[in-house]
DNA sequence: GATGTGTAGCTACACATC
DNA sequence: GATGTGTAGCTACACATC
């Protein structure tokens, strides 16, 4: 044979077992120390292999390697020596089936046609020796096992079928494996078969039913999806094979709890898969919003340059092309992806050129790519490159006047369709509604009868019942009907809305780069002003072309009165255009009674048709008088308006309302759109319509102070109403927070009786809709609302008004205190919506919430000491009841609620201010109440093995701390005597043990802060000494009072509500130079009498959620 | 369940090599 | 110039430990 004559002779010495053996211990000796050694080392041990064939020694060969291989086992994941054999072993099969595919070869003989060679032989028993270890006890052995199996499944095309299936079988079972190290490697070894065919394919769906799919690739997905270890989804990433089917599961992963499997994503498998334009374009746009937008900068930076490179690679760099492979329309991402793009290629000093050309026939990619290149180009202030590109602003007049006269004709043949289609979807959406009201009372009836005792009564009500389900199947079939005739305009609609969304699309980014344009080019303004003013008063814009129109007219106008009368004319004339019509009297301005049709004749001379605007315009001022006295004659009788109309001049109005500066504004045309245009809305049974409505009443509000009352009564009645969708009731509460944000809480009146709104029953609709989890976005919308209004602490003195001095006597305090807290109330509903089990799936909610209140508590020591007061208060409700299936533990509430009341967090606090708060000292205080109340034993054990992360230092003063000492007495005292009956306060050893190691570290701080306190009365006296002899007594007492420490250690306001007038007296709690005894003992009395008070409120307090939930049942 | 420890997976830089 | 190698530092996460 061939080989012999390559084995040295020092390998060919050897003669029996023991040699062959001992060499052999020798190479794995050399093998684990470094892998530089490794292709030498294998050369030797081939040869020892074919050494010990020869000498008959094959089986034992196979056996000394396997035994050799055990040595390895045991050794746990990271074990250099371990790897580098197991690398070794790889390196050694791999090198056997080489050498035999060589020499065959040499042989001339066929690939095929080979029987058991030592070389399959030995692969075959190792991989049965293996297996005998997958389900090994030792994890460790498990995962060697794995791993060297993953190794050897490169050469498994060698191995019978028997073993093969054994194989397979087995490291399936490894993919449950309970470590996931093991599962690890197992998803390696099984991703070399995704490229078999294996012979269990179909049995094996796994709920993936492609038939591309084998067994292998559906077991590795499975893995990516429901594995909850990061690593094990990480591997399946990274090993499953790209291909259309799977792409999909692959790029789900952008979602990944896991930052680095989202990061991988963008990293490698986006660049593994060379064409982006393979990937559905839906898919394409969700990847850019994921990565983009991703929370984690690293993801994002993997994102932008995924798009710099491999995306622009692709399409060689030519930014249309890649825009054309994006979804621009209705996509914000878009933009922020060509700022990416931009800037990477300014870096590069690719610079872009526009020619005038390109402005005549502009695509929605090139007015895309056109305007964000403005914007980008102005955020970075490259005002040579928009010079060089950019034509002048009376240039692009004439261009976007060009565009608007072509949606003009575009839309202008196929009018009467569109308001077909458009009126036939407004009539299905009517209908709609109406089913849904009938249902409701319908479901009403229904109940009233179940509930009635009177026969006859529940005999009519049945009546009614059936003859609303007749009525429901006859709104059917209208509907059905109006929907067939709807899909009958289908084929001719469908194409001509795309053609005219993408017009309206490049008009659009034309309007947005004017808006970015100064003004201060005369001659471009004057050319601009009549094109705006004309499209939008008788183009039938959508609302999208009017936000920028009117961003633009209030660009143009020289101040915010010359604005206004614009936007009340464009209105104003919209409106009476109409009623021209409707009047049918004279002749008078029938030009604008159909905008289209006489203009149209006209259409190719631009300029001709400017002329004749300037002549209308002059009409009109010459006829201005009788305008105004014609106006009044018809508003007498003004017909309803018809849905275009109302609505044309509702969007344009909404937008010119956000527009105004607020309250401060001078606008006094503005009454009259509320009685002609907002009332007529509301009154509207079109949803669409009211909703415009409201928002402008809420708009309206804002600059117009009188009826903001009213108005906010109006809207927030809104909310309540069941009958309106969620965007409705959205906007009404949006108009309510938006008006307390602008005129405070103070217009709210005292006496809800004489038509005003309280404070007490806005707080109850407040929580009344944070606590109903059927609007998820509602929720969320008052949370981001309260917040708002509790960042800027505009609740301070909400509900303040409500008590008069009298009842407050009456009452004495429980009643008049709580209700002189509705903030603290409100904080509290929004803390605990914060950890409801309700809410957990509401992310919009929890998302405003959790980013709201820890920027709330950190922004001011005031804001911390409110959630010091209800967290004791908060605790005991979140886990009063141990049934309820709270979705946080005990131990997450807690810390959450000591992190935010950490003073240390307050943002700019010097430290001595710091340890002088009281934060944590008042929450140990309301913790061990929590503790002596019938909270569960879990809460309690939480609540006292945290007591010591509280921040109490010996600043505050020993007789506080002693205070402190006195109450953890008593809770101590409390579980002693509940202990024996109730087994939620007999408490193990270590929870105990936690108590008194915590007034033990009290009493520590006491003596601390003792001893500062003789040593500064020494301090003080000998001071005083000194004074005595040039100084009144009257004029010390002046510098104490002085002292800036006095202000720094406030007990907080609430906490004093028994003793409200005497807050600042109270709240002087200067420890380090306040020396006298009898105020430090008044102090002491009255953190006594806090201590005893708090004993006495009653929890389930009046204007609770608990309270609301009895309400609505 | 809270704690500390160890590791994976970058990321950035200097330097060597082809 | 591009490509690889070595090093250090960082962060988030899994795991072991009590």
């Amino acid at each position: 044979m061939a080989p012999k004559k390559r084995i040295p002779s020092s390998i060919q010495s050897l003669e029996d077992l023991a040699a062959i053996k001992h060499a052999m211990a020798g190479v794995f000796q050399d093998a684990q120390l470094n892998l530089t050694s490794h292709r030498k080392l294998v050369v030797v041990l081939r040869n020892i292999q074919l050494r010990a064939i020869e000498l008959g020694l094959q089986g034992s060969f196979n056996l000394t390697f396997a035994k050799l291989i055990n040595l390895i086992l045991p050794l746990k994941k990271g074990e250099k020596a371990a790897d580098r054999i197991a690398k070794f072993s790889s390196a050694f099969v791999s090198a056997i089936l080489k050498d035999e595919q060589k020499q065959r070869e040499e042989d001339g003989m066929n690939d095929e046609d080979h029987d058991e060679t030592p070389g399959s032989e030995f692969i075959e028993f190792l991989v049965h020796h293996l297996l005998r270890g997958t389900d090994a006890k030792d994890k460790n052995v498990r995962y060697r096992v794995v791993q060297l199996l993953a190794y050897f499944v490169n050469y498994i095309t060698e191995i019978d079928e028997e073993l093969f299936q054994a194989l397979h079988y087995s490291l399936r079972n490894r993919l449950k494996d309970k470590e996931s190290n093991v599962r690890i490697q197992a998803i390696v070894a099984i991703s070399r078969f995704q490229f078999f065919e294996l012979a269990d394919d179909e049995e094996n769906a796994n709920g993936y039913n492609k038939k591309h799919m084998n067994s292998a690739t559906k077991s590795l997905l499975t893995a990516l999806e429901n594995d909850d270890v990061p690593e094990v989804r990480r591997a399946a990433l990274l090993n499953l094979v790209k291909n259309s089917d799977t792409i999909p599961y692959l790029l789900e992963r952008a979602r990944d709890v896991n930052s680095i499997n989202r990061r991988l994503v963008y990293s490698r498998i986006l660049k593994d898969i060379q064409d982006f334009r393979e990937i559905d374009i839906d898919l394409r746009q969700k990847m850019l919003t994921w990565g983009l937008y991703d929370r984690d900068d690293s993801v994002k930076q993997a994102t932008i340059r995924m798009l710099n490179h491999n995306w622009s690679e692709v399409v060689e760099d030519d930014l249309l092309e890649l825009v054309e492979n994006m979804k621009i329309v209705d996509n914000d991402v878009s933009q922020l992806a060509m700022m990416h793009l931009f800037e990477n290629r300014q870096a590069k000093s690719m610079h872009m050129v526009i020619n005038e050309s390109d402005w005549k026939e502009l695509t929605i990619e090139k007015a895309f790519v056109f305007r964000t290149y403005y914007q980008y180009c102005k955020n970075n202030k490259l005002h040579d490159i928009i010079d060089s590109n950019f034509p002048e602003l009376s240039e692009l007049a004439k261009t976007l006047e060009k565009y608007l006269e072509l949606r003009r004709k575009t839309i202008n043949p196929k009018k009467e369709m569109l308001d077909d289609y458009n009126s036939l979807k407004r009539d299905i959406d009517r209908i709609d509604g109406i089913i849904k009201a009938t249902y409701m009372q319908k479901n009403q009836l229904q109940v009233e009868s179940i509930l009635s005792n009177d026969a006859d009564t529940r005999q009519s009500t049945i009546a009614k019942v059936k003859e609303h389900d007749n009525n429901i199947t006859q709104y059917f079939v209208i509907k059905q009907k109006k929907m067939e005739s709807l899909m009958a305009l289908d084929e001719e609609y469908q194409p001509f809305i795309e053609s005219l969304t993408d017009l309206e699309f490049i008009i659009e980014q034309i309007l947005l780069i004017i808006k970015e344009y100064d003004f201060d080019d005369i001659v471009g303004n004057r050319r601009m002003l009549p094109i705006i003013r004309n499209y939008l008063t008788n183009g039938a814009l959508p609302e999208k072309l009017i936000e920028v129109c009117t961003n633009i007219l209030r660009k143009i106008s020289t101040n915010e009165n010359d604005f206004a009368s614009l936007c009340v004319e464009v209105i104003t004339d919209i409106r009476d255009s109409y009623l021209d019509e409707f009047n049918d009297n004279e002749s008078f301005h029938s030009a604008a009674s159909n905008p289209y049709e006489e203009e149209d004749k006209q259409s190719e001379n631009g300029e001709q048709q400017q002329e004749k605007e300037n002549d209308e315009n002059d009409d009109d001022d010459d006829e201005e008088d009788d305008e105004m006295v014609h106006f009044s004659k018809k508003r007498r009788t003004d017909p309803e308006l018809p849905f275009e109309v109302l609505i044309q001049c509702l969007m344009i109005l909404k937008h010119y309302l956000i527009l105004l500066d607020g309250p401060s504004s001078n606008i006094n045309q503005n009454e009259s759109l509320v009685t002609t245009l907002i009332n007529p809305g509301i009154a509207s049974e079109d949803f669409k319509i009211k909703c415009y409505a409201y928002r402008c009443l809420g708009l309206y509000t804002l600059i117009e102070k009188n009826d903001a009352v009213e108005n906010l009564k109006r809207l927030g009645y809104v909310t309540i109403r069941d009958i309106n969708p969620e965007k409705l009731k959205i906007i009404g509460i949006e108009g309510v927070f938006d008006i307390l944000a602008t005129y405070g809480v103070t217009i709210l009146d005292d006496e809800p009786d004489q038509g005003g709104v309280d404070a007490l029953s806005l707080a109850r609709l407040f929580y009344k809709l944070l606590k109903n989890p059927t609007f998820p976005t509602l929720q969320a919308t008052v949370a981001e609302g309260l917040c708002k209004l509790f960042l800027a602490d505009l609740l301070v003195d909400f509900g303040k008004g409500n008590v008069s001095p009298e009842d407050k006597d009456e009452k004495e305090d429980g009643q008049a205190v709580i209700e002189n807290q509705q903030e603290i109330q409100l904080l509290e509903g929004l803390v605990l919506s914060y950890f409801h089990p309700n809410n957990s799936h509401n992310h919009e909610l929890n998302q405003t919430l959790a980013f709201c209140l820890p920027v709330y508590a950190f922004s001011h020591p005031n804001h911390q000491a409110k959630l010091v007061e209800i967290s004791g208060d908060c605790l005991y409700r979140i886990f009063r009841n141990e049934e309820e299936d709270s979705v946080q533990t005990p131990s997450v509430v807690i810390n959450q609620l000591i992190n935010w009341c950490d003073p240390n967090n307050v943002v700019n606090q010097e430290a001595e201010r710091v340890s002088k708060s009281t934060n944590h000292f008042w929450q140990a205080i309301k913790f061990l109440q929590v503790v002596e109340q019938d909270s569960p034993k879990r809460v309690k054990k939480v609540i006292i093995s945290n007591l010591n992360k509280l921040f109490i230092r010996e600043q505050l003063g020993s007789n506080i701390l002693k205070g402190l000492d006195v109450a953890i007495e008593d809770t101590k005292k409390v579980i002693e005597e509940n202990k024996q009956h109730d087994l939620n306060y007999s408490f193990d050893a270590i929870t105990e043990r936690n108590l008194e190691k915590f007034q033990l570290s009290i009493k520590e701080l006491i003596k601390k802060a003792q001893d500062i306190e003789v040593n500064l009365k020494l301090e003080k006296e000998q001071e005083e000494n000194e004074f005595d002899n040039s100084r009144s007594g009257e004029e010390h007492q002046e510098a104490t009072d002085q002292s800036p420490e006095n202000e720094d250690n406030e007990l907080h306001p609430s906490e004093d509500a028994n003793d409200s007038e005497n807050t600042s007296d109270s709240a002087d709690l200067s420890d380090t130079k306040a020396q006298e005894d009898n105020k430090r003992n008044k102090e002491l009395a009255e953190i006594d009498q806090l201590l005893a008070n708090e004993e006495n409120i009653e929890y389930d307090v009046d204007i609770s959620i608990d309270q609301l939930d009895s309400d609505q049942n």
